[in-house]
DNA sequence: AAAGACTAAATTGTCGACAGTTTTCACTTG
DNA sequence: CAAGTGAAAACTGTCGACAATTTAGTCTTT
């Protein structure tokens, strides 16, 4: 599992790690109304730890609340697909700058492993690369940029929306073997200290896969509207 | 008033508000725990409100929450201004770029207007402009992106720490005249429809813009530490 | 039949009390 | 005297109940 640190020491905490994994996996389907009231018989805590986590799905991008009215999980969209990857593209080329930065020499080497297992995986053709491979490569560069508020914005703030958008897609998709070339320049970029080019090539990077999955939703909202204008 | 969008409609808005004017103006001072008891008997609300306040200060990055054992207030810090400015010229600067792409020729035109008021006061020599006429700037530029990811996480997430900054450390500074200088450029890009152009420009002008501010703060850690050590 | 007004039901917002954890501090022990 | 022990106090976490607001449904009116 990947984000060890998060251990959920009190309720409010697991109800929240339990609502999100929901609600990024389509458990609780994309615009649905969360009722606060019926989430907390269903995980059977008490309404205030129901709120308290709703909030914290708001910060984290996932649900959107209006006073006395109530959360609803957002709905996706292109438009908001591009917006998420805006901002991606921006604090992760960021991110890849002060990892070129910051990293200490032993990060860099167990970076420049986790390719070489990547590559072995591409080559069995084990296409499981896309989902925990792409992720953890990400993760670690936007720990090495050494930035909490990167860190936090990027990993509490929008990550998991991103995640929601691949897992609701099902993107186990093509773009594997490209997208293992473009890490390997990134790293190679960071490897020389260079983080002008590392933030350039990770902003392309993200684009490159903006584009990728953006094709695939808009297929999604056609059919989408092909059904309802049956 | 800036923020007019803010208003509260339910207590714990307020509350949020109060809390927030108080820690961003210094009335409760960096590194103060926040007792909920106390808060909740200071400000007459249940100790529930002021949790949830508490909560979204977290989420402003105003305070830092550890479980069972309390809020903090964050402490302004050389390392911390560096990073929040990182990821200010990371944003900012991506919101200049959305900007020059999704702004109205009417919010552009508007945007000039703004600049040419500016210039009468800077010219006046109303120093007033650094705090109120920067910060609007800033806010209109954010605006114009149309991008929600990114205003809510520059409006809601890391504007009032800047400010926290800048009002502790007692801005009316100098830098007038030449960050209006940088304004005007930024806008003639915008203008321009020159997104790549104004992005650059941006990220220059809060680069310039941090090492202004970084060697006030340098300069107060000094004589904290000449005052501790007497 | 459509629009509006009113009432009832359901939902969110707020509160005070109880439970569990951390901190404090007096006390013991080596 | 330092270090460890163990209650008591203080604090945060959690809960169920009440208040305020929104929503649903019924009735009235034109």
């Amino acid at each position: 599992m990947l984000f060890q640190t998060e251990q959920s020491v009190t309720a409010a905490d697991k109800t929240f790690y339990q609502l999100r994994k929901a609600i990024v996996e389509g458990e609780i389907a994309a615009g649905t109304k969360l009722s606060e009231t019926e989430l907390s018989t269903k995980y059977a805590v008490s309404r205030a730890l129901v709120r308290e986590a709703i909030n914290r799905l708001e910060s984290s991008n996932l649900v959107e609340r209006k006073a006395n009215i109530g959360a609803r999980v957002v709905s996706l969209s292109p438009e908001g697909l591009v917006e998420l990857y805006q901002v991606r593209e921006s604090l992760e080329g960021m991110a890849a700058r002060l990892a070129a930065q910051n990293m200490t020499d032993d990060e860099i080497a167990d970076l420049n492993q986790l390719l070489g297992n990547h590559f072995a995986e591409v080559k069995d053709g084990q296409s499981y690369y896309q989902e925990a491979g792409d992720v953890d490569f990400h993760y670690r560069i936007i720990m090495g940029s050494k930035n909490r508020h990167l860190i936090s914005m990027l990993l509490n703030g929008i990550y998991h929306l991103v995640r929601m958008y691949r897992v609701q897609l099902g993107m186990a998709g093509p773009r594997v073997t490209t997208a293992f070339d473009e890490h390997r320049q990134i790293v190679r970029a960071i490897s020389n200290r260079d983080g002008e080019l590392a933030e350039m090539l990770m902003r392309r990077h993200i684009l490159y896969s903006k584009n990728n999955i953006a094709s695939k939703l808009e297929q999604l909202s056609l059919d989408q509207h092909k059904r309802e204008t049956l």
